[in-house]
DNA sequence: AAGTGGTCTAGACCACCTG
DNA sequence: AGGTGGTCTAGACCACTTA
């Protein structure tokens, strides 16, 4: 078999096959090879929502026949797709979408950990919600058109009852249709969950640049701070399936009893 | 083929192989899938140094024969390691042991990044070089017996003539002997890389813990920073094979005109 | 018992690199 | 031309899950 198979034709499979459309009857990938173009054919029918988060994929044989190759291929596609977190392969019962709207997994992106103590939940306060124009910069960041329609959920998370994490969340409002503050306050859960159950969007990776800045008089009284005091400045993006940018963030942490947590490797 | 093998004796192959001990002369595994196992062997191997950074490793075919195994049961325990940063495969030529000893990779943990233009080099200046007793705190982070021998290291990364960044930096001095301030001067290339190079101490991952403090009084003025001016902390500790800690950090960062990129999945 | 993913093997052809 | 890793296939057996 080609290493790499163009568009159809090859030595061993007797018809013309081209698996972008006759397979799975979707558009055709770029050349690449084969388990990377299954992988983008499943990507794409995950952003369709052809499965929903937690629901199992068809088995490995039954999506080998659907785009007409073997079992290892579409594993090696299933293998990478579970690698990017975007799948959950369990034995004996299947290959899963990844959901993120489990009560285990309360925070999707914070790494903040107590300094004493496990990582407990944390409270959280709703402050405000508005509708607003997207300015030059939230635009460029949620790749919008300045003008288009946002939401700016302003929120406090509290770790026995001291605040700790001040949220600015921008989201654009198209794909937020219907989210109140009432909606905010009454879910039970982790707001990604939310954003994935309500909203079907689902948060694959999220890119953040981190400072530490001086905190302002507003925000210093709302963190419980004095101005000036030192704070972490974490403005993050946030992006779905095929790396559209869905959420802006801009936090600021109190470290005195937290830290940030980070990998390298 | 047994999915999992144990250490001996399977249908297939007709002698008993203890892989452990007669296919590699090395000590045993725990139980574990076959390419798990070579991983961990070649792990070994790697931290015995017998192959050294920047060397190619046997061929797969080669690795196979050695271990007793097939040439696609290597080849996915090679993926892990390239996978996990260890190894880098190059098409054509062969698979060999990352170094980061090269210009290219001027840093390999620091993920500041300025806010406008590119990243360019750093200069550095070092401050001090000390040998003293670890205490409870650094013997703990280092995984060494309290007044065991430790260095200290402390230097500044200027960026266009403007102090950035402000390390301490500890090392194990059983690792490190003969470092001195001269041969820190003298070398050419990232630190790590003369870590690397000179002491065979390879970086394979690292922890870190950031916060925002106030700067003191001292490491304002080498900074240029005002007293109680918001700087990031960031403590880190450096592991090699096996996961034995060898670095300790604490490096502060000015962070008005850069910032530090993550990115989370 | 049947179905799922997990592991292992064997062999083929490919693209890339070097002599 | 010969060697390297990269891709793809086909088939076997395993462990885990459910019925």
């Amino acid at each position: 078999m080609d290493a790499h198979r163009r568009l159809c034709c090859n030595r061993r499979m007797p018809a013309v096959r081209p698996l972008s459309t006759e397979a799975a009857g979707e558009a055709a990938p770029a050349f690449s090879p084969l388990y990377q173009q299954i992988k983008g054919l499943l990507t794409r029918s995950l952003s369709l929502s052809e499965w929903k988060p937690g629901e199992a994929l068809p088995s490995e044989p039954e999506l080998a026949q659907r785009f007409k190759v073997s079992q290892g291929t579409v594993r090696k596609a299933l293998d990478a797709l579970t690698a990017d977190g975007v799948l959950v392969r369990r034995q004996g019962k299947g290959t899963f979408v990844a959901t993120h709207a489990e009560a285990q997994v309360q925070y999707r992106f914070l790494r903040l950990m107590p300094d004493a103590g496990p990582r407990e939940a944390m409270q959280r306060r709703f402050l405000e919600l508005k509708r607003l124009r997207a300015g030059a910069d939230v635009a460029r960041a949620l790749d919008l058109k300045s003008g288009d329609g946002v939401l700016l959920l302003r929120r406090l998370l509290l770790s026995g009852g001291a605040p700790v994490v001040l949220d600015d969340i921008w989201l654009p409002a198209r794909l937020f249709k219907g989210l109140t503050a009432e909606r905010l306050e009454a879910y039970r859960g982790p707001m990604y969950g939310m954003f994935e159950a309500e909203f079907g969007v689902q948060m694959i990776r999220a890119e953040e640049q981190i400072r530490a800045i001086a905190a302002a008089e507003a925000e210093a009284a709302v963190l419980g701070v004095a101005p000036g005091a030192p704070l972490l400045q974490v403005e993050r993006r946030s992006f779905t399936y095929a790396d559209r940018p869905v959420e802006l963030r801009r936090g600021l942490y109190r470290t005195d009893a937290h830290y940030y947590r980070n990998e390298l490797s």
